[in-house]
Order: structure tokens, then sequence, then C-alpha cells
DNA sequence: CAACTTGTTA
């Protein structure tokens, strides 16, 4: 998976070949309307085609009109066929003195575009040129500052429509709506849906999407039910409206109603119900629709519709219809290719989609903000951190001032804690000007990550002296960084503070942190009590985090029966089974590890292996245990054997005691040594100059020997080695590991 | 010219 690094430098708008002459005024209307060269406008479908087109425009003279070039811009900026944005800005660019049709149209391409501080920057120019903005004006600007959730220059575009007295205007009035309504203010929209006694749809349906988008679905349905003409827009947003809220039956429910009432579905309301089908899961109804489509409507040729079936089938477990229709577009627009590679990622097919993203890139389809929400996690999950790098650079040239910055910060504190690097998570966190709740969350869940409990709980002071209040999940945070570095007073503290403090019901992972504290420090008595006072029934992370607690304190018996309880919830589970026959192995019962065993076996099941993976130079390479798989398998190999000569003159003695079968000694050793996280660690060590910092990610807990194993290796070799398991990170440096050897 | 489709953190 090789990307370029560092990215491209930005490709510059063409700039565009001609001069031109200022332009005077236009020749007669009539002459203009007609002429052959404007109406071979239309036609364009392509990049290319718009080119030559404009090019007869030149070579006619027309290219001196304004209304010429007013036909041209709108076409770059309205085309559903190709994105003529950057030709028609740079087209712009050298428009002498452009009117205000011209400018309009350049906003009404900003507006759609996301990027509030282009349509900003835009408006602002003309007002300072002396142009007087229109009923036309506003509606695209407000557009902006909906789509980027930008109240407070909402408003001000507001004070202007005021002064120009265009809010009767039925559009501006409308926009004006919208433009509260989706930054939340629904208390303003409303005041401004109040001042018109005109409730045209529009307005309605404005405010539904606002009342739904803030989960106030009564509200909404109260709305819709006030309408006395509905039309088919109204009803998509009342079952949009449903579907962002999770009543999928509700909206399911209303699009029969709607049918009944042979309201004819469009192509929204068909996108609207296949994303109810597609995140509730009702892939039947998902199918139906299908043939229904097929068959009827003649939507089968919709690109929107298309990406909602994609959405369906991926999300639904479907990948592979969903990958046959994405391959089966014959023009793919940027939602096709998020919506697949979301699904890669919902189904944790995270190679997929960071190798589908890379596609994206090849295939020259820009990717936006959703495109990198997407992505992220895909590399959080792998440990892509030098294609999160790159994503990072790419956010802060290309998608600057963009609707989701926050919520893209927040996905780079993620991906940078999960890649190993906290200091990088840290200075985003740093640099964000607006932090919202879900940004200090992520940096708080970062450094418990990182077992930085200190660093975790001065945020949070932080977090409080900034005035915001701390909802769930902070606190689950807060008592996962207790639970990583085994502070179970200051644990038991925040526990309490849930519910006496903050008022909020403690939810499983509440528990689920608390039990674990206690099982680690062998309050098993302790941990019991708490199972039975919990409202709801624990879950198999909490019979394996106890599971653990007794291979620590050796304690067979209550072993036995918490590995009986997971093995009832989760009897797919094979985890379960091998914790109980290592701890077997630990007490040297070894009939039991046999017996064990034989019911593995029995059951058909498999040991989830051992996977760890190094990225090298933006690949991402994998390793399970005993792999020889790798190109470079030998050179491996001969470097685990310089490692082991090296780590048994350090005084090194492996503990062979963790590995699921009773065998000879030698083999076991065998085995360990040749554990995941070595061999990608081995790899590490030939494929970096001295001294470069290793990151290994594994899927499964390392094991004590590993640990100790490659503490001394980062002392042997002088060198930081960073390593993500399942739940945590360990640094290690200089034969310590940041854990201090709790884990 | 406005209202309805892709998406992030635990």
């Amino acid at each position: 998976m090789a990307l370029p690094y560092p990215p491209p430098p930005l490709a510059v708008p063409s700039s565009y070949p001609f001069h031109f002459l200022p332009s005077s005024s236009d020749p007669p209307y009539d002459i203009l309307r007609t002429h052959p060269s404007l109406s071979l406008l239309s036609n364009c479908r392509t990049h290319q085609s718009l080119r030559e087109t404009h090019a007869q425009m030149v070579k006619t003279g027309l290219h001196n009109t304004n209304y010429a070039l007013s036909k041209l811009l709108e076409l770059c900026v309205v085309s559903p066929h190709f994105d003529g944005l950057p030709y028609a800005v740079s087209v712009f660019e050298t428009i002498q003195e452009p009117n205000l049709l011209i400018w309009n149209t350049m906003l009404r391409g900003l507006a759609s575009s996301s990027d509030l501080v282009s349509a900003l920057e835009m408006y602002v120019r003309m007002v300072s040129l002396g142009h007087v903005p229109n009923a036309y004006t506003f509606p695209f600007l407000l557009k902006s500052c909906a789509k980027s959730k930008t109240f407070e220059e909402g408003r001000q575009i507001h004070a202007q429509v005021m002064k120009l007295g265009c809010e009767v205007d039925r559009y501006v009035h409308t926009s004006l709506i919208s433009m509260y309504a989706r930054n939340g203010r629904l208390e303003d929209a409303r005041k401004v849906f109040d001042t018109s006694s005109q409730r045209d749809v529009v307005s309605c349906t404005a405010l539904i999407t606002g009342y739904a988008s803030r989960g106030d679905v009564r509200s909404a349905r109260k709305m819709f039910d006030e309408i006395t003409e509905r039309d088919v827009v109204s009803w998509n947003a009342m079952i949009t409206g449903y579907v962002e809220n999770g009543g999928y039956e509700e909206a399911l429910e209303l699009f029969k109603e709607m049918m009944r009432m042979n309201v004819r579905p469009d192509e929204g309301t068909l996108v609207s119900v296949l994303s109810a089908c597609a995140q509730s899961g009702s892939i039947e109804l998902g199918r139906e629709i299908h043939t229904l489509v097929d068959d009827h409507h003649g939507f089968g040729s919709s690109l929107k519709i298309v990406n909602a079936f994609i959405g369906l089938y991926s999300k639904c477990g479907d990948v592979e219809i969903a990958s046959g229709l994405f391959e089966g577009l014959s023009c793919k627009d940027v939602v096709s290719w998020n919506t697949l590679i979301g699904g890669y990622t919902h189904m944790n097919l995270y190679k997929e989609a960071l190798l589908l993203f890379q596609e994206m890139l090849r295939s020259g389809e820009s990717p936006n903000d959703v495109t990198m929400l997407s992505v992220l996690p895909a590399c959080a999950h792998l440990g892509a951190i030098d294609i999160g790098r790159w994503i990072h650079v790419y956010i802060d040239k290309r998608l600057k001032g963009v609707t989701n910055g926050s919520a893209l910060r927040t996905s780079l504190i993620d991906m940078y804690a999960k890649c190993g690097d906290i200091e990088a998570a840290h200075q985003v966190f740093n640099s964000m000007m607006h932090k919202s709740l879900s940004s200090w969350n992520a940096m708080i869940f970062g450094f418990a990550m990182h077992g930085r409990a200190n660093a975790a709980f001065d945020l949070f002071s932080r977090m409080r002296k900034n005035g915001i209040e701390p909802d769930d999940i902070t606190l689950v945070g807060l008592l996962s960084a207790c639970s990583h570095s085994g502070l179970l007073d200051l644990g038991r503290h925040i526990f309490k503070s849930v519910t006496q403090d903050y008022n909020i019901t403690p939810k499983l992972e509440h528990y689920g942190c608390m039990i674990d504290l206690l099982g680690h420090a062998g309050l098993f008595k302790e941990a019991e009590e708490i199972i039975h006072m919990m409202p709801m029934e624990p879950d198999g992370v909490i019979w394996c985090s106890l599971l653990k607690a007794c291979k620590m304190h050796g304690n067979l018996e209550l072993a036995e029966s918490f590995a009986q309880k997971l093995m009832e919830i989760e009897p797919e589970n094979s985890g379960s089974y091998v914790l109980l026959s290592n701890i077997y192995a630990t007490a040297g019962r070894w009939e039991d590890v046999a017996r064990i065993r034989e019911v593995l076996n029995g059951k058909g099941m498999k040991k989830v292996p051992g996977c760890s993976s190094i990225e090298i130079d933006s690949v991402v390479h994998e390793f399970i245990i005993g792999d020889k798989l790798h190109p470079q398998s030998r050179e491996i190999y001969r470097m685990l054997e310089e490692m082991d000569v090296l780590l048994e003159e350090a005084g090194f003695v492996p503990d062979t005691s963790e590995v699921l079968q009773e065998m000879e000694e030698e083999r076991k050793e065998g085995a360990l040594r040749h554990h995941s996280e070595k061999l990608a660690i081995a790899f590490g060590l030939i494929s970096t100059k001295p001294g470069t910092k290793l990151t290994v990610v594994k899927n499964l807990r390392v094991c004590r020997n590993c640990h100790e194993a490659t503490k001394l290796i980062s002392k042997i070799y002088n060198r930081e080695i960073v390593a993500r398991d399942r739940t945590r990170f360990h640094h290690f440096r200089d034969g310590v590991c940041s854990c201090c050897d709790y884990w």
C-alpha cells in the first residue's frame, strides 16, 4: 500500500490560457441567447467537451460577454457529470467586470462545495467592490452557513438580509429557517418561521429536519401533521428524521403509508428508506425495494439510488453484492466511494477499506471530509500511521474550513493515539480552536490507552475549568485510565461520583472498568458484589477480565466458574477456552489442559491466531505465529536467531508456562520465540535505520514472555518500541515498559 | 435560487 509521501504538491487550478479584453457592454441579448456555441454548452458531459466548447466561445468572441460567461460558469457549477468548480474559479478570476449574476453563480458553486471560507470570501469581495446582493445571493450564502454549521456567520448574513429587506423573499425566508434549523438553533428558526403567515411546505420541511436532527422527533412529527399539502420531500424529511433517530420501524411504516396514499416515491424517498433498511439491518425489505425499483420505477440508472443499495448491502453483510454494484457503476461519484469504504470499515474490513481508498486516489476522485471520516478509523485499527499522517496533511491543505473540521480532528486524535503517537494526538488536540466534547473524550481515552492516567486526569480538570460537562463516555475514559494504571482508590472515587456528582446512570462499561480494577487487585468478593448489584447482565468482556485476574492471582476455583459463564454467553469465543487452558497450564494440570483442547477441537473451533503488524514506508506488513510467508522471511529468521542469542547473553530465561499444549521444553521455546510480535519486531529491526522507533500492533494481548523479551530487546538494540495490544499501549525503552508491568 | 441521500470518538 504505497502512498506518495509526502503528499504531492496541490494541483493549482489549471490557469486559463487566454487574455481577455475588458468587457464593455454585452451585444444584444437576442443574438447571444440563440448563439450556436451556447446551445452546445448544455450538451457538455465531460471536462474535455467543456473546454472545447469554451474554445469555441473564444473563437467567436463570446468569451468577452458576461452573459455567455455566466452560462459557462453555471454549467461548470451545476453539472452533475463532473466537478467543474476549479475550472469555474479559474475562469472567474480572469473576468474583468463580473456582473451580479456571475457573482451569484460563483456563490452557488461554492455553496454546494461545503467550503464556507471561500464562499464568505467571495461574498466579501463582491460587496467591497460595490455590488448590492439580491434575493438570489442569500439562499446560496445561507446554504453555505447551514452546511458548515456556522451559526455566527449565519446570523451576520441574516442582518445583511434585513438591511436590504430581502427577508420577504420566499426563498430567502426558507433559507434562513433552514440555516438556523441546521445549526440546531430551532428557537431562532421557529421565530423566523412565525414572522410569516405563509406556511409553505418547504419551510415546514426545513423545521422537520431541524427538530429531527436535534432528536426531537415528536415536534418534527407535529410539524409534519400540520402540513396540509404534503409533497414528496416533506414525506422524505420525516422518514429521514425517524431514521436519524433510530426509529426505523416508524420510518418504514411511514413509507408504507405514503405508498397507500398514492404519493409517488422519488429518488430521495428510496434513498431514505434504503438508509433505514441499511441501518436497521432490514435486508429483506431492502431486497424487496430492489426488486420493486428494478421492475417499475426505472430508477436503476440513478446514481444516488445505486449508492444507497451499495450502502444497504455493504452494511448488512453482503459485501460481495455491494462491491459488484460498485464495480458495475460506469460513473462513480465521491459518495459511491465513501459508501463502500464506509461499508468495509463497518464490517471491520480495514485492509479492504484502505486499499479501496488508494484506488480512489489513483482514479482521480478527490476524497472529502466524509471519506476521511471513514478511512481514519481503518488507519487507527491497522496502525497505519504513515497513511494517517498523509491524510492529516491532506486535511490541512485541502479540507480547510470544511464542514466537519472538528469531527475530522477528533478522528485524527484517535488515529494518532491508536497508532502509538500520543504526542501527535496531543498536538492535534491543542491546535483545535473549537473542541467538542468528543475531542476531549478522544484525548482522555488516548491518554488512558497509553497508561498515562495523570495526563488523562489533568486533561479532565482542564476540561472542567473550561466549563464543559462530562458525559457518560468521559467517565468511562477516566475509569479506564484508572484500570490501565491500577489506580484502585481513584477508580472507586470516580465510580462513586458518576452517580453522585454527575448524575449519570452507570452503564455496563462503568461497571466493567470497576470490576476489572477489583479483579486485578484480587478483590474478587467485592467484584462479585458489584455484579450482583448492577441492573444488567455482565457481558463477555467482564467475565474475560475476571478470568485474567484469576490467572494473575492463581485462583483456579473461581477461574472455572467464570470460564463457565463466559462459555455460556459466548460459546463461539475460543478465547475463553484458551485462557482457561493457560490457567491450568500455569498450575501444571496437564490433564485439564488436554481436556479443554479436546473440547476446542471437538467443537471445530479455531484459536484466533495472534497477528501483529508493523508499518514500514507506508506498507503494512502482517505476521502470524511462526509465519514464513513474508518475502524476506529468511532475513527475518536470521535476525530472530541473533536476537535470541543476545537475549540469552543478557540473561533472559523464557517462561514456558503459557503455551497451550504440553510439549517438550525445546519446542515450546520455539513456539514462543516465533510469536507474531517478535517476527514483526525482527522485521522492523532489519528494515529501519538504527535508533528508529518501532511501532507494532497486535490483535491479542501481549504474553508475559514477549513482554519481558521486548523490554530487553529495547535495551539491547537501543530502540524505542511501541506495542499496541488488544486493549492498551506498551512503550518499551531502555529495558523498561511504560505499563510498569501492570496490565 | 430553498426543504429530502455518503460519515468520526467510547
